[in-house]
DNA sequence: GGTCGATTAAAACATCCGTTTGACCATGGC
DNA sequence: GCCATGGTCAAACGGATGTTTTAATCGACC
């Protein structure tokens, strides 16, 4: 089954590198396999990427650029002035459309190769994992923490960064263990709107946690 | 650098193969690398356990039975009647004393095998999968459940679930993004007292949300 | 039309893979 | 003594792997 025709070959070596590299792992996949599946020659990875590794790369950097436009264009990125001047009730909104896309995000359907591939990058980190980094984590976990700054104010910066962990952690966890998950569910995929509940249940949960630690925090002012 | 040499064949491929397995994968590793790290020779590995294969699910086997054992011999899995007759003070004490011991476990040091072999299969999901939950993932979640049915009384079974859900989360969490963590705070391994500070914050953030969950849940019904 | 660089194609290369074979060796029962 | 047995070994097998080589093809440009 062939990519798209209409494509040059450099591209259509990475689409189908994309999806193999993501389904088999970088061991488990061939570069036959890739290349019988993009309708080219065996010798057209090493021309254009120089190696089997540089394929790989290329197909990291490329996935997670796309992720990154991607976010932009769903429009979860606020500038940060807005976070600074929202209101509680705006945060807590930007707080769940935020978990609510990036679960949307990961687990599709279908479940996209960016969840995988990351994935893939924590049991076998290579070169490209800075990139995920760089491209995903980093500035997630970033804007995580703006607003968990504003939900929980005069906190340490130290306390905002483990909060900002644990939701960002959630939020992953459901994506690296949905073998497990659904095993567990004895479903072989989430149902239709899971994802949107699942948010919901991370939103609610978190919150509570972080207002709890904020009124915790004040008390323990008011006793000194 | 080969194993131990006072112990059988059988034994001295299933250690090669356990460090090598974790270490690369199952694709990555090579009946060869296995058996001259064991110091045997190749057809050993066929011998006692068929094939490649067979190996990898006996090293499955071996290390979450041990894993099972393990947590038996911390004393974290006391009798369901203890949990039913205990102080919320208690509670406290047991739900802390779980994740610590969770996060000791998979966080080392020197980092355990069980966390990285546990996230291979998480990638590459194989026969070995449901004997990881029902060795490890599945007791825990449900020890886990019965301490936060504890927690927050009244709360349907699905809540509880969830709850219990974002708690081995997070914790999951620190072992499967340990790359990215570790990069993230430029450092090779997660400094000495890590896993127990690490356990205090979530922790904190779990109860806290637990209970606010509680109360949000207890003031829902005065309304009604 | 011819030249040249860029691209594609087929074939070969050397290496590594999981697995099998058949010989060898120790041990224990008869 | 001798065979049966269970374990170990070097060697080989067939196939797959990443990569390289070499030749063919294409398209632009003078």
């Amino acid at each position: 089954m062939p990519v798209a025709a209409d494509r040059t070959t450099s591209d259509r070596l990475l689409d189908a590198a994309v999806e193999l590299f993501a389904r088999h792992g970088f061991h488990g996949t061939s570069i036959r396999d890739i290349a019988e599946r993009a309708g080219v020659n065996v010798a057209a990875g090493h021309y254009h990427y120089g190696s089997k590794a540089g394929l790989y790369l290329a197909v990291l950097r490329a996935q997670f650029a796309e992720v990154r436009s991607e976010l932009a264009r769903r429009g979860i990125e606020p500038p940060a002035s807005a976070v600074r001047r929202a209101s509680r009730r705006e945060l807590v909104r930007l707080f769940e459309a935020r978990v609510t896309a990036m679960l949307e995000f990961l687990l599709g359907p279908p479940p996209s190769a960016h969840g995988q591939l990351m994935l893939r990058e924590m049991c076998d980190p290579t070169e490209a994992l800075p990139i995920i980094v760089a491209e995903f984590i980093e500035p997630q976990t970033r804007e995580m923490e703006r607003l968990v700054a504003r939900l929980i104010p005069d906190a340490a910066r130290e306390v905002v960064s483990d909060i900002a962990f644990s939701v960002i952690g959630q939020v992953l966890f459901y994506r690296f263990t949905m073998p497990v998950a659904l095993r567990l569910r004895r479903e072989s995929r989430y149902p239709r709107g899971f994802a949107r509940k699942t948010a919901r249940h991370i939103t609610t949960f978190s919150l509570n946690a972080i207002d709890g630690m904020a009124a915790g925090a004040r008390s323990r002012a008011r006793a000194r």
